[in-house]
RNA sequence: GGCGCUAUCGUCUAACGGUUAGGACGGAGCCCUCUCAAGGCUCAAAUAGGAGUUCGAUUCUCCUUAGCGCUACCA
């Protein structure tokens, strides 16, 4: 049985390459009938907001993918402590008094690896035990065994075999001195404690992957498999953030231009992952079923929007080709809700106002189109361009339209089709009166 | 600096060593058309560079270059 997790951070809105991460994971999940577990990675007690949390909500709420079991780190910090504290009892892991260096720049970069402090390193557990009993700050640290240094290895579920030297990884934390668990530890103990089968999330962690095989070494658990996902990138080639690239990077800006929630994951699953067949448009069915690892690619992809633009242009393509082809009664609430948020409402019964959008959707590309570009099909109150006014005031225009509006009412149907016929239709009448 | 990952049209991508390197978005043009769209057709547009393996490399190996990631008591 597959178990799958989604662990984001609230320490801002759902970015849209969690949203992917979230995609593929549910995709993968959805096709082998396995277990969504949402679990927010809330252990940076500094930089969590609610803000945020609920932002990671609301996205995942439009995208309208369920999950099935839902947790919170922050409510299972014994579990992450417990672990330090075994790996500390069995020698893997060791107690570090250095103080926390105030600023990134006393982290000794550029000359060569910072492994571990050897002092600390070499601590006695008398030592250590009587410090930490005195009250003395300490951090806890894996103690990474590089003499003899070995391979740690794992298969990547994209990327294929994966090795790295144990001389190449320092000893990293564990515990906090503040008694907050680090990503690394808080992330493996609850992998390992909520039986994840499958890790998949983005390629900024194949290399921390490393380290969290070394923890589940330490605690005896065995190892979930890893499948790590190219990252989404800016068109200049950085990553995407908030403060450089501003909204494109959220979700929301998506559902707020008028998206459908539908178009927005086919796009985005077309980011760095294939079906290999040419397909463009899918449903979340077909989505689904044509869902592999081996399909994803392994270079990021560029989300191709402009300074002037946050939208890409293939994005609102696919969003036009399943606005025109969606189920119209599936596609008529959505209008509808679109409409009442800009202050407009839908005229007549609820078959009048389908037909009516399924009239006049052939040529928008989002949901906000019905009330700018269709305005007048909603309201009264509608600005009319300045070269079709000159042609409603050629004489007699408006008589004409006035015919054409009685014919059109004497309908009972109104379709496309129908309202082009009365209107050839008059046009011949006029001809041939002329 | 160390370690790791990656490299096909502007962008997203296809091509289990043999193809005129395919598709899509976007762009250009034509057709259709009372307008604007939609739709149909056509065109321009790519294997980062260099060695090697091979009868033959986009594909396999190595080097270079470039980009990205990790190298935090962030995730």
């Amino acid at each position: 049985m597959i178990r799958a997790r989604f662990a984001p951070s609230p320490t801002g809105y759902l970015h849209i390459g969690s949203a992917r991460t979230f995609i593929f994971n549910w995709l993968y999940v959805r096709k082998h009938q396995g277990t969504m577990v949402l679990r927010i990675d809330d252990t940076d007690v500094d930089r969590n907001t609610e803000a945020s949390l609920k932002s990671i909500y609301e996205g995942l709420d439009w995208l309208g993918l369920k999950w099935d079991e839902f947790y919170r780190q922050s409510e299972r910090l014994h579990h992450h402590r417990q672990l330090a504290f075994d790996l500390l009892e069995k020698g893997l892991a060791y107690r570090d008094f250095t103080p926390a260096a105030a600023d990134l720049e006393d982290k000794p970069h550029g000359e060569g690896p910072w492994l571990c402090n050897p002092e600390m390193r070499a601590l006695s557990k008398e030592e250590s035990d009587k410090r930490a009993q005195a009250g003395e700050p300490f951090v806890i640290r894996y103690r990474v065994q590089r003499e003899p240094a070995y391979e740690v290895s794992f298969h990547d579920g994209v990327y294929g075999p994966q090795t790295k030297l144990t001389a190449d990884i320092e000893d990293f934390a564990l515990l906090r001195s503040n008694g907050m668990p680090t990503y690394h530890l808080a992330s493996c103990a609850d992998d390992i404690d909520l039986k994840i089968t499958h890790v998949i999330r983005g390629q900024d962690h194949l290399s921390n992957t490393f380290k969290h095989i070394l923890i589940f070494q330490g605690a005896g658990a065995t190892l979930p498999r890893f499948a790590h996902l190219p990252l989404l990138i800016a068109p200049d080639g950085s990553k995407l953030s908030k403060r450089r690239h501003g909204p494109v990077v959220s979700v929301t800006t998506y559902r707020d231009n008028g998206f459908l929630a539908l178009a927005y994951i086919n796009f985005l699953c077309l980011l760095g992952w294939s079906p290999k067949d040419n397909r463009e448009q899918m449903s979340l069915y077909e989505l689904t079923n044509a869902f592999s690892f081996e399909g994803v690619h392994r270079s990021n992809a560029v989300v191709n929007f402009s300074e002037t633009d946050p939208i890409d242009p293939k994005a609102l393509w696919l969003n036009s080709q399943h606005l025109r082809t969606m189920p119209i009664n599936v596609l008529a609430p959505l209008v509808k809700e679109s409409l009442i948020e800009h202050g407009l409402s839908p005229l007549g019964d609820e078959s009048f106002f389908e037909h009516v959008v399924d009239t006049i959707r052939t040529r928008f590309s989002v949901l906000t189109d019905f009330s700018t570009k269709g305005r007048a099909y909603f309201c009264d109150d509608y600005v009319i361009e300045p070269q079709a006014l000159d042609k409603l005031n050629a004489p007699g225009a408006r008589e004409l339209l006035r015919q054409l509006a009685d014919r059109i009412a004497a309908h009972p149907e109104f379709t496309e089709a129908s309202v082009e016929a009365d209107l050839r239709k008059l046009a011949e009448e006029r001809a041939v009166k002329a």
